[in-house]
DNA sequence: TTGATACATCAAAATATTTTGATGTATGAT
DNA sequence: ATCATACATCAAAATATTTTGATGTATCAA
């Protein structure tokens, strides 16, 4: 979720939209660096939202969709649940 | 969805999942100064994500249902349209 | 009208994240 | 074997976010 804060990482999740992207693919779409997106890549994937598969010399990144998942069912259990019952302070 | 990387402001989403809470609520239920709540409410009040509405000396916050709807959505998107498509570098 | 409570706001300091440019590693082509 | 490509990693610098403590404002109670 912490890993959802920079707008870049949002920009190569939906580039990640439509299936396996390559850095060099991503270098081509958004004109950041190679190293920003490898940095931006790992923090995606250290938190578990891509995965990687080598081929030769690319590496192809894709989206998992698990813990997509997992954040919708945490946003229905969020707003479902509010009943805009009253809390007091004290 | 840049508003969500902090975990004390997804901390304070949580506490308001079942209904209006106000700042010392807050402060009761998570030992964070006050100041810093309020810092984290209007990171969030900007964010759209929540609403306010003032009774006295107190302010009760409260979840806007439609962001986080919106966002559902687009997690949607995401996960659907992707097909595992390959696409490739050149 | 004084004082206490609830909260907002501010500037400075602390801390964390991001970017950059250089270097490293593996793969494949020649 | 040599070279180019694709990408990872690293340390330093740049930048952004967060925290703190002080101060400000509005409301209510006495």
């Amino acid at each position: 979720m912490v890993s959802f804060s920079d707008p870049f990482r949002l920009e190569i999740i939906d580039l990640m939209m439509d299936g396996e992207v390559c850095v060099c693919d991503i270098m081509k779409l958004t004109k950041l660096s190679q190293s920003r997106i490898s940095y931006h890549i790992k923090i995606l994937k250290e938190a578990g939202l891509i995965s990687d598969r080598q081929e030769g010399r690319w590496v192809y990144y894709s989206l998992n969709k698990e813990p997509f998942f997992l954040i919708k069912e945490w946003i229905t259990s969020l707003t479902d649940y509010s009943s805009n019952r009253k809390r007091c302070c004290e």
